[in-house]
DNA sequence: ATCGTGACGCGTA
DNA sequence: TTACGCGCCACGA
């Protein structure tokens, strides 16, 4: 399969860099706008990546974040003040579109 | 060269 | 609404 390039991973990083405090994206719409095959591999980018990157505002098409950051991700959104009702992000409110 | 592994997403039931 | 299956795709063993 095509490797990721060091401009999509650029290119991915500003995505997510680009996202203002009190919004949240999905691995999907980056992916998108990042002009890549899968969300998957935003997913791996972001698992990867070691920059201070705000991580926290890329969250699921579900509106929930990965299980085993949800507890300190839903924490830092809500310090934002993006709010979850019963763990999940009511994406319609908060989503940023690009 | 294969195979297993995900911070994913959508269609179906 | 939630649960599952299946497609997705780069990576490391």
């Amino acid at each position: 399969m095509a490797p990721i390039t060091d401009e999509q991973v650029e290119r991915v990083r500003a995505l997510v860099a680009a996202i203002p405090a009190g919004s949240v994206s999905t691995y999907g719409d980056i992916a998108a706008a990042a002009d890549l095959s899968s969300p998957r591999i935003v997913a791996w980018i972001m698992r990867t990546d070691s920059s201070d990157l705000p991580w926290h505002r890329v969250i699921t098409a579900s509106g929930r974040p990965a299980p085993h950051l949800a507890t300190v991700q839903l924490e830092r959104l809500r310090a934002e003040g993006v709010l979850a009702v019963d763990g999940r992000v009511p994406l319609r409110d908060v989503r940023h579109e690009f």
